[in-house]
DNA sequence: CGACCTTTTGATTGGCGTCAAAATCTGTGG
DNA sequence: CCACAGATTTTGACGCCAATCAAAAGGTCG
């Protein structure tokens, strides 16, 4: 595992840029007050092993560049993957009643995090409570998903549910990681292999290949290794029944 | 639909007492400043529609007694229970983009619970950082589970899911509802029906009954409508891969 | 007591898993 | 620049778990 210190300040500007997720409900002029809490950056390479479930840890990350799964291993040799992370997302912040992360987590990608470790995160929660509003709604907009996902799972067909998956992973891609999604042509980086979309759904990665390779038949999508373009975003949204607003509008009741 | 406002004193003492799920957090000497944020109670009967998907909605609230169930309806009538609440859960503080609630909520049994107004509670975060924590906690922990009906349903066969879920449900009710469980013989009421029970873990519930069945025969519980004891614990938390500290230890990290 | 809901059982179907192997791609090192 | 090992994708044959369809039996509640 790499685990390499970032060698950049800490009050670079990138970071400010890229921690609005977490810091964009604080005062632009008051933003560098929250590099205070920033503890340090780190680089993980495709592959890592950046947490293994139920070893403690005592702090949490915003992932800035690349991307990182969520997943539980069973006791069978299955995986099932619970969340795929993109830059901007907050990471590792749920605990179980022993303090332990409750799954582990792998850069699929060459990754930059940057570290919160729980003191700060309760420093600042005390310290700004505008912090901790913003907290409980990025939690929200996760639980959000996360049923969606389980809606996904439980009552749609194999088809609906990857349909939905792609539309998922293509829509947040766009957005989060602009800087590996190509506008004009449409075509993007896209992270997971076909296993990983079936430890995703709950499939097997035979059966996603035969949906995939039908998918590319009916011209909804073309791809090879890690690289995707959805050719008719309506058709497979519609199929998928998936709403883009979900990812557009970002969630902000409270913050 | 009923709707009666409670008449009751919002001062009761048996708010106090139950809401500690949420102001468990405050001093005890300070527990009846936090009454100034419940804004009152309702009462719903046993298939009573608490609220609709998709509506808005500008409160949230503690469930006192009774069960209900959060669910998504799909577009072919199936329908996914995502969420079954029990007494001291909170419940509806999830919203979509649009300030909506993302699922439907129905009162499996006749029910009661105690309303916060987003308002209050905008107010409570601000004036009670320890609030804001406990909420954070809260979130989490229901994220946590999520998470594990995500794994249930994914990965696991329609046996193993149905064993973990009977052991969850099992559990809760003996912790959050202990007026309807014996502890002599170990007999509770069950709020669902083998049909909710499948569209719990999408299965249906002929699948269901006959998993039951199964499960009859070979001593691990005994049920009939609305009962179950469950005979053999620790078979079928093996089987389910049920870990009771899930349930046993709530998870207090911030707060 | 009667309408309705829930549970139970049987017969049949089909979607997805399993097993296996070939084809293709990727990245690394010589 | 090519060779090669390993990972990923693709394809085929076959099997099984859970869905579907249908109907009967039992329980609940007004």
């Amino acid at each position: 595992m790499s685990n390499n210190t970032c060698i950049k300040d800490a009050n670079c500007n990138e970071c400010t840029v890229r921690s609005r997720a977490l810091f964009g409900v604080v005062d632009n002029n008051n933003v560098r007050v929250t590099q205070n809490y920033r503890d340090k950056h780190r680089y993980f390479s495709a592959g890592d092993i950046v947490h293994f479930e139920q070893q403690p840890i005592d702090y949490a990350f915003t992932l800035y560049s690349g991307c990182l799964i969520l997943y539980n291993d069973l006791e069978n040799g299955s995986r099932q993957i619970l969340r795929v992370a993109l830059p901007g997302d907050f990471v590792g912040f749920s605990r179980n009643h022993r303090g332990e992360l409750p799954y582990s987590i792998k850069a699929v990608t060459d990754s930059r995090v940057c570290i919160f470790l729980d003191s700060s995160i309760k420093k600042m929660m005390q310290q700004q409570p505008e912090i901790a509003k913003r907290l409980i709604d990025l939690q929200l907009s996760d639980a959000v998903l996360c049923q969606q996902r389980l809606l996904n799972i439980g009552q749609k067909t194999a088809t609906q549910s990857l349909a939905y998956l792609i539309m998922e992973l293509y829509s947040r891609i766009r957005v989060q990681s602009p800087n590996v999604f190509d506008n004009k042509t449409g075509e993007t980086f896209f992270p997971l292999t076909q296993e990983d979309i079936g430890d995703t759904l709950g499939l097997t990665k035979v059966h996603i290949n035969r949906i995939i390779v039908a998918f590319k038949e009916q011209g909804l999508i073309a791809c090879s290794y890690k690289k995707l373009k959805v050719l008719d975003e309506d058709k497979l949204s519609d199929i998928g029944q998936f709403d883009i607003d979900l990812i557009n509008d970002p969630f902000r009741h409270f913050s």
